[in-house]
DNA sequence: GCTAGGATGCTCT
DNA sequence: GAGCATCCTAGCC
């Protein structure tokens, strides 16, 4: 019989990836992401990711300093930092840099390759392209949650990254959805993928 | 295909 | 009380 990850590659093991914030961003893209539950693993290729760098990043969650809600980007690499926002959404980051370091790589969004079928059902039905583009769609489709906040990341763990053993090639660009900093080329994408969740940074009104 | 506006509740000031 | 690392729907092209 295949292997149940034949889709999304082999796992991959996080020693082998670098912990530097954009190296890691840009690493991750092409690479795939599956999440095990009851119903198997759903999951992924990475189509799009954002840099939050250490320090010196105001649009960071981490600027201003550890507190409960991103005291994960304060830990040890290669976790998930899992946060709420705008009432309604969870969104799942990768952590960067050494521990004590506030660090992050939110994952925005996915081409669906594992439990197609299960990630419809969570996401009432709507079409392929639209299962994970974007970081919100991305939690939802992958059952992604508060619960996830924290955990490590590898082989044998909930979240798992693959290797699909193909080349990517990535595209650098402002991130989106901010509003400090927008300037900075630390989104990161796979060209030519449709399922990138805005070809271009959506507009914001501007005062 | 595009834009605008509102929903929603947690976190930190 | 303000500000969100967003999404969905409605309306228009």
């Amino acid at each position: 019989m295949h292997r149940s990850h034949s889709t999304l590659g082999t796992p991959l093991r996080v020693a082998d990836l670098p912990i530097e914030t954009e190296a890691l961003a840009r690493a991750l893209v092409g690479l795939s992401l599956g999440v095990r539950s009851r119903e198997g693993i759903v999951g992924g290729r990475i189509v799009e990711v954002e840099a939050y760098l250490p320090e010196s990043d105001p649009a960071s969650h981490a600027y201003r300093g550890q507190t409960p809600r991103n005291a994960a980007m304060f830990g040890p690499p290669f976790h998930a930092y899992v946060y709420f926002i705008y009432g309604n959404h969870w969104c799942l980051n990768l952590t960067s840099e050494a521990a004590g370091t506030g660090a992050a790589v939110l994952l925005r969004a996915l081409e669906p390759l594992a439990g197609i079928d299960v990630m419809q059902a969570r996401r009432a039905g709507q079409p392929l392209r639209d299962l994970a583009r974007g970081p919100g769609r991305l939690a939802q489709a992958l059952a992604i949650a508060g619960d996830d906040n924290g955990a490590a990341v590898g082989p044998r763990r909930r979240i798992c990254l693959y290797d699909p053993g193909l080349a990517a090639r990535v595209v650098a660009s402002p991130r989106v959805g901010i509003s400090s900093a927008k300037d900075l080329p630390l989104r990161f994408t796979l060209a030519g993928s449709r399922f990138v969740s805005s070809p271009l940074p959506r507009l914001r009104a501007m005062v």
